[in-house]
DNA sequence: AAGAACTTTGGGAACGCTCACAAAATGAAT
DNA sequence: ATTCATTTTGTGAGCGTTCCCAAAGTTCTT
């Protein structure tokens, strides 16, 4: 039995021998349909294989069953060209595929260039034909004021990765800061003094709250400034290789090193094969993020792992009640874990 | 000056003082219609920022503007879960995003399950409710006869990668053969004499032919067929690791190791790495997949770079070249790269 | 038992575009 | 000029839904 793909809703109204809008009160949950009827619709429904046309869908005023994920071009291209383990758009994937899935919604890439003359244009040409239901700002993108602004305009629900504000957005995050208390207490604990933290770049909120976070700990710890050092690796391997070359031939070299993401950590891991370093012997090492690529690495890296899955399906999640005309926005915190592996150890007397 | 989203076919045709049609025309770069003409209304679509709507292009019986990607539930979900450096999926994506980009298309991913009773059921849903105008089969769904075959009695045009009949398809692949050739001579350079292969699943194409290339080079090469030792991986890293170290425990066991992809000549380095091997001067070890992670491992891996993103551009800008009607079917191989990085040498004396 | 008030169903219109074809304008050929 | 062929433009219909509102069928009041 070849089912066509092409049934329409009048298919099976005519089967079931009512008319297309009780059909479309079914498959849309919608209220006064007698049981009997419901059940008899759904049954052809599943006997047809009819399933809506999206598109009809849309011009029919509802809504498009889409959902627009943005992502930075160059990121994408650096990561895919020269990057290391850029499984986070997997995870963001992973975790939107599933959650849209389930609402019978879909979820559409795009890749647009960043705080460019051509970014709202791009975006402009993008969400003119697609007219999605809801928007994924990933970073930097979500921390583009003009970008964040024009949809909020454009009437478009928008959710954005690491900001904690709320408000107009859905905006789903962790607590970096807790996070960065957690790894320097472990640090501490394992009896480092002098630790090293390459950081992401000043633009990006959450590495803010993690550098804030790191400088508080060491204080209240009762060590000095000095022991502390901080340097900007903006998420880059080759910045954060250069930035840790400079700490290491410092006088007071770090003993452990806490990299904002796992390009840096992987950066750290180079440096001390290089150097002949033994980790975590000579330089322990922790990341911030904890891709999987991270727990097979040699060795394997203590990390926090960051909730991404989660936050993009908790995104998703929420675009989608708003496009129902629910209740969505708002400010999410997802919890992360904080995963010790055998790059943490103390340091050598 | 705030654009609007909304602008409609009309509008644009209203302030040239022409009908839909000419619009229409002009928008598809469609013929006849006088350079003028065509010239003011491209001047006022960029004017009001018009963008047509995919979904009424779809109602009025054009292509989809869409581009499915069926990626395999289970493969994601066991590597976003607990796999490492799955940049495949975004390599894929950036290829594919970047061939659609340029044609106004866009690609849908979606996740579906291998094999199951509700393969069909479930890509019929979605292909149903999306309707896109060609379908990019990953493995393992390309080496599914079920699935292919549902997408030629739909007349949906169907991408494999990894297969190379061609046909009724777009087929993309890669010399396999030729390239396994060239990483056991580099081998058989370096004075080795025992390797192992790591060999993907039996039923993914591409695997059993870098197989038999493989125990055909040696046997050129005058070797007895034990100084080739072929193991089952099946791309998974734990059984990579069960094997090689069967492997190394063999009365003679190899000096390198060729793995059928990335993972498991991760699993390699962790193997030797646990067992006090150093790589290269113990072990050698080669990928044949290249993804970004490889280049940034202690030590660099040499390998095979499979064109992956090349390989899904490909597919896309034939399946789009399909959809217009153009010709377009076909297998079409690949050029890849032989990497030689620090993780090959020669053996020991 | 008749109206009021709700529940259930259906019919027309609209969404924004592209088809297929018809009409008008242009140009070439006589 | 007139006809014919060709190029250019316009019109009506339709794609498959949902919206909006009206009609028919219930149930509840009094």
């Amino acid at each position: 039995m070849q089912k066509r793909v092409k049934v329409t809703i009048e298919d099976v109204a005519a089967a079931a021998g009512v008319s297309r809008q009780t059909v479309s009160r079914v498959i849309n949950n919608g209220p006064n349909v007698k049981p009997a009827v419901r059940q008899r619709i759904e049954a052809i429904v599943e006997r047809l294989g009819y399933v809506p046309n999206i598109s009809a869908r849309r011009m029919g005023g509802a809504r498009s069953y889409l959902i627009l994920s943005i992502n930075d071009r160059a990121r994408t291209f650096e990561n895919w060209q020269s990057g290391r383990g850029n499984d986070w758009v997997d995870q963001m994937l992973y975790g939107g595929m599933s959650e849209c899935e389930r609402h019978s919604y879909h979820i559409v890439l795009e890749l647009i260039d960043t705080d460019s003359d051509s970014t709202i244009p791009q975006i402009s040409r993008v969400v003119g034909s697609l007219r999605p239901d809801g928007v994924i700002l990933t970073p930097p993108h979500c921390d583009n004021p003009a970008l964040v602004g024009w949809f909020e305009r454009q009437g478009i629900a928008s959710a954005r990765l690491g900001h904690r504000e709320g408000g107009a957005h859905v905006d789903v995050f962790m607590d970096d800061a807790g996070a960065m208390r957690e790894v320097t207490a472990h640090l501490l604990a394992l009896g480092h003094r002098r630790i090293g933290f390459l950081a992401g770049p000043p633009s990006y909120g959450p590495s803010q709250q993690r550098r804030s976070a790191f400088e508080a700990a060491l204080d209240e710890a009762g060590l000095p400034p000095a022991a502390g050092q901080v340097g900007a690796g903006n998420f880059y391997f080759d910045m954060a290789v250069g930035v840790l070359e400079a700490m290491l031939d410092s006088p007071e070299p770090p003993t452990a090193i806490i990299a904002d993401n796992d390009k840096m950590a992987f950066a750290a891991l180079h440096v001390a094969a290089s150097r002949g370093l033994r980790v975590p012997d000579d330089l322990s090492v922790v990341s911030f993020e904890d891709t999987p690529a991270v727990r097979l690495s040699v060795p394997p890296l203590t990390a926090i792992r960051q909730p991404t899955a989660a936050m993009i399906g908790k995104a998703c999640a929420q675009l989608i009640a708003i496009s129902r005309g629910e209740e969505g926005l708002g400010a999410f915190e997802l919890p992360y874990e904080f995963v010790v592996r055998a790059s943490t150890a103390a340091p050598r007397a």
